[in-house]
DNA sequence: CGCGAGCTTGACGTTGTTCAACTAGAGTGG
DNA sequence: CCACTCTAGTTGAACAACGTCAAGCTCGCG
């Protein structure tokens, strides 16, 4: 199970929480008193669909994924280290829409949710931050509902493949860093279609790609996939 | 083209904006002073997709639709009078992800985003409210892209009448206030399938249909389709 | 009365999922 | 070191789901 620890400074933390630098001293001593740091390891689940949100999550390091659990899941997108993993529950109704599992070995923060709550409110810089960055993730999930919902498989793999270029890794090559399932549950489509279409942009001289490393060799073709749906 | 017009009295008026109690009265005066009133006929246009948002908009009277466009339109959901049409775009990334036009004779209130937004910084209570109603948004989102990402026909038509008699009219029977094509497009479907399976559900018996009438008689067996996808 | 928009239904083709069989590689225990 | 097993990946073929096309229908309105 999961490691837990407590923080020494979150100040001086290389991991340092995003807009700390707007509270105030005292606010941040009271983040760092309640704070706990909890390591996951590859695949372990770190917010479960269903259950109730009683602390604010900040992704320190490593990778996660975003997914709706059902029948088939639904990956809605991978979130790096740097950023807040819900605030979407810390805010609004309380109950987890989606589940949270990591990716990689994963070192998360948590507070109180009751804690942060009263600290933004009496922040309002901060609090207008976490809203931007809130209002933001509701941005993101319009794009990505109306490209699940046009587009087909070739223009949806191509969006999952641009995604992970341009918001994920920033590299034309990469390692994917997860299974072609997972792929799948990224581009809403069945395992065995991310696979095909996989090897035809592969055959196509559109990516070349080697086990999970890709690297992008046409992205203009990639793009227009995407254009066209 | 629509109707413009100033308030007299944000306080008295009966179609007073939400939260506007957490206010205080010199706030509420600024809100008066830069308050654009304005009428939109059914049909007409609201905001459109890509443009830049300049004004937090709020729906006074009537019904409007929020959908993204494309090659074929999806409605993501109807909003009724006491609601704010938009917060996501006043507060993230400028630029509307979607239109929002009237579904019957609609009143909006308009108000500058800067002085919105100013005066939501220095009432942290406000902010909190908004940015509550903003993850709220975020989360009914996350419901729908799952709904239609996962569901086949029958559940995302029982989702859509479901939604309607829940969200919107709260009442088993009702007007529908829109088409085929707008019903057909709020469950991601082809026009002609929304057809198909509403003639089935009434010949079944779920529903009693006239026109755009439309009485729920086993809500038991729409929950289940929706359940079953 | 004629016209157009919205609605309805059937036939047909396309898209995407499911099933099944097979391969390659990683890990395990004798 | 080899057989065994397990998982991930790959490919083809059958089938189901869904969209598109086409024809006709109804109703309100000029």
């Amino acid at each position: 199970m999961a490691k837990v620890s407590k923080p020494e400074s979150c100040l001086s933390c290389p991991y340092k929480w995003k807009y700390l630098n707007l509270l105030e001293d005292k606010d941040i001593n009271s983040i760092q008193r309640s704070c706990t740091i909890i390591n996951f390891k590859k695949g372990e689940t770190i917010c479960k669909q269903g259950t109730d949100a009683t602390h604010a999550l900040y992704l320190a390091k490593g990778m996660v994924k975003l997914y709706i659990e059902g029948k088939k899941n639904l990956i809605l997108k991978l979130i790096k280290s740097g950023e807040y993993i819900d605030l979407q529950t810390l805010f609004g109704d309380k109950t987890y829409k989606y589940s949270v599992a990591a990716m990689e070995d994963t070192m998360v923060c948590m507070i109180n949710s009751e804690i942060l709550q009263d600290l933004a409110k009496q922040n309002s810089d901060y609090l207008f931050e976490l809203t931007k960055t809130i209002s933001d993730s509701g941005n993101y999930v319009y794009k990505k509902i109306s490209d699940i919902s046009r587009k087909q498989l070739r223009g949806r793999l191509a969006d999952s493949l641009l995604y992970l270029r341009n918001e994920i890794f920033n590299s034309d090559e990469f390692d994917m860093g997860m299974t072609r399932k997972e792929l799948a549950e990224l581009s809403s489509m069945s395992m065995e279609n991310a696979v095909r279409i996989l090897s035809e942009f592969k055959k196509d001289k559109i990516i070349s790609l080697e086990g999970k490393r890709i690297k992008i060799l046409q992205i203009d073709i990639l793009k227009k996939l995407s254009d066209i749906g």
